[in-house]
DNA sequence: ATTGCATGTAAGTAAGTACTCACTTTAACA
DNA sequence: TGTTAAAGTGAGTACTTACTTACATGCAAT
């Protein structure tokens, strides 16, 4: 692990765990043991090293969300969005978890790629028989993001169980 | 208007809208039009600033929630829940906003009476025959919360619509 | 009248903030 | 082997932070 990588995890994990403004870029420098200046000579500023952050997120994002946009038929993409819920990767947990930290505030640009997630599930859900598909994606939209936020703050014990639970609603 | 009102509803607005951390209490007292010295007389400290709004909020929660802990059939309770939905105030809006904040970081007490909520949830479920209550009822809190969420910070246009699309898969 | 007390202010303080700068070390390569 | 560029450091910068202190004002009760 060069120290580039050292000081990215544990920004991340710190961003990720108390928020942005609650975290010194000298602290960060002391937990990954380098000196505070690299930070500024790698990512030139605390915002620019939040930035490489978020563009990792967004990456693992995308990679996530493709199989469902990719899916052969509306069935498959509709079991496939919730095998997204079962795979999340807990080495990627912080990630998450800091999406979930930028969110909140600025008006963060997931916007863009989330609409066609809206319209993907839409379509699925159309497909499906479902008989307000617009809401119906939207509601989809809203409860397996909400069970993504319970299991990556581990507050989702029985997370396979809950799955199956929500995937017999949509995809039986 | 108090002084000591004004500190506490600018310290809301900046708190909820670009959290704890990210608002000064100089930023604030020059907002207020107080001296900054004048927080610290009041609510001892920062901190306890946060505090005092923190109360607040919890007994408008409990506000919030008593109709449909205090209904007297189980598809009252449930169809209680949408209502609650339907009439949030609007200058609640930042108070619901904080709330969303605090949420992420501390592991925030709202459990306990959230424990409360959920149990009435499960058992109103269970009685009007959904198969799986519990986690029904689960599954209920969170599409109430997101939907909550979503109405404060203004990304639900069509509020009512979706509120009666959603009280028609609980309480028909 | 005088005490006491809550409300209020202006001007501090020490520690912390993001960031810079002059400098040294490391290591690949002509 | 000497040159070059990147990686890395540590001590500084100007500024902001939460909080304190000394002092002023209004006002009710003794």
């Amino acid at each position: 692990m060069t120290k580039k990588e050292r000081i990215l995890s544990v920004a991340l994990y710190r961003f990720a765990h108390e928020g942005y403004n609650a975290v010194s870029t000298a602290s960060i420098a002391k937990e990954a043991e380098v000196s505070e200046g690299l930070i500024f000579k790698h990512f030139k500023s605390k915002q620019g090293l939040l930035d490489t952050l978020r563009e990792e997120l967004e990456s693992k994002m995308a990679a996530k969300v493709q199989p469902v946009m990719e899916a052969a038929t509306a069935a498959e993409a509709l079991h496939l969005v919730f095998d997204l819920l079962l795979n999340v990767d807990p080495v990627d947990f912080n990630y998450w978890r800091l999406q979930y930290q930028l969110k909140l505030n600025e008006a963060y640009e997931g916007h863009r790629s989330a609409q066609l997630y809206l319209d993907r599930l839409s379509w699925a859900l159309q497909e499906s028989g479902f008989p307000e598909p617009e809401m119906e994606a939207q509601l989809l939209f809203e409860i397996v993001d909400s069970a993504l936020k319970r299991i990556v703050f581990e507050e989702l014990p029985e997370k396979e169980k809950y799955i199956e639970f929500l995937r017999k609603k949509y995809a039986p």
